[in-house]
DNA sequence: TTAACATATGAAAAATTGTTCAAACGTTTA
DNA sequence: TAAACGTTTGAACAATTTTTCATATGTTAA
């Protein structure tokens, strides 16, 4: 219908030649969903204090869950989440797992983050 | 009850001198929640996006939807949270509103997650 | 002033995400 | 081997976020 070709704009552009322009130094899709995904794993608050937990010290479970005052269950699923995005790795000692950072750029986009709160 | 207190480790922590060296290191918890709530903005690619752009050129509401094939009120409300955020700013040049990077972060911020992203 | 158009906004719907709960898994130790 | 304990996991529920839809606002031009 007409009324959905002017909501989405494809009539109403006014400005083609930026927005070609720009859409040739665009980054692949790809490469801007997988940004986004892994801001979006720094974007919640718990994931947040386990990072800047694990930067000042490697922990177990148990110990960030208190630190925390969560349950070690929601933790667990966190520290899963931040695994995948490989910000943090673990090692076993018996029945206890180590956690730690697995990456220096987290304490750089902690410090950039900052700066911009600060800032603003 | 007893269940509880366990499901939260408060009596089964391991380390408790290692929680309370980090709890003391630890920054306020009200700026870890604002630096989760920065991330939290850029943690969306439709946002990602709109950023990369406006890192390219200036460009008005319609410009940004026809770009990115989405409908301009879904633009406007993501422009809205960026300006929140004070990633973008804008300026008005008759019916049109133009957007462009507020902060020369943003660029920073996206090379750091690039070099994460690419590395692994 | 009215029509046209770019943008903004509130509210509902759709999609995604986080936590809890219950149960399973692995390892240690009695 | 069985009990204990730290951790993991799947599924349900709760909370939050994003998009859509309808409509409002503000500006320009007829």
């Amino acid at each position: 219908m007409k009324s959905k070709d002017i909501e989405k704009c494809e009539i109403t552009v006014i400005h083609d030649d930026i927005i070609n322009s720009v859409k040739e130094k665009m980054p692949d899709e790809e490469i801007l969903y997988d940004l986004a995904e892994l801001y979006k794993v720094f974007g919640d608050s718990t994931r947040v204090k386990i990072l800047w937990a694990l930067g000042e010290a490697e922990m177990c479970v148990c110990d960030i869950a208190a630190l925390l005052n969560m349950t070690q269950s929601a933790i667990s699923h966190q520290l899963r989440i931040l695994k995948q995005a490989r910000l943090v790795k673990n090692r076993r000692e018996g029945k206890v797992v180590y956690y730690s950072l697995d990456d220096d750029h987290v304490k750089e986009i902690f410090s950039q983050g900052l700066e911009h709160i600060k800032e603003k």
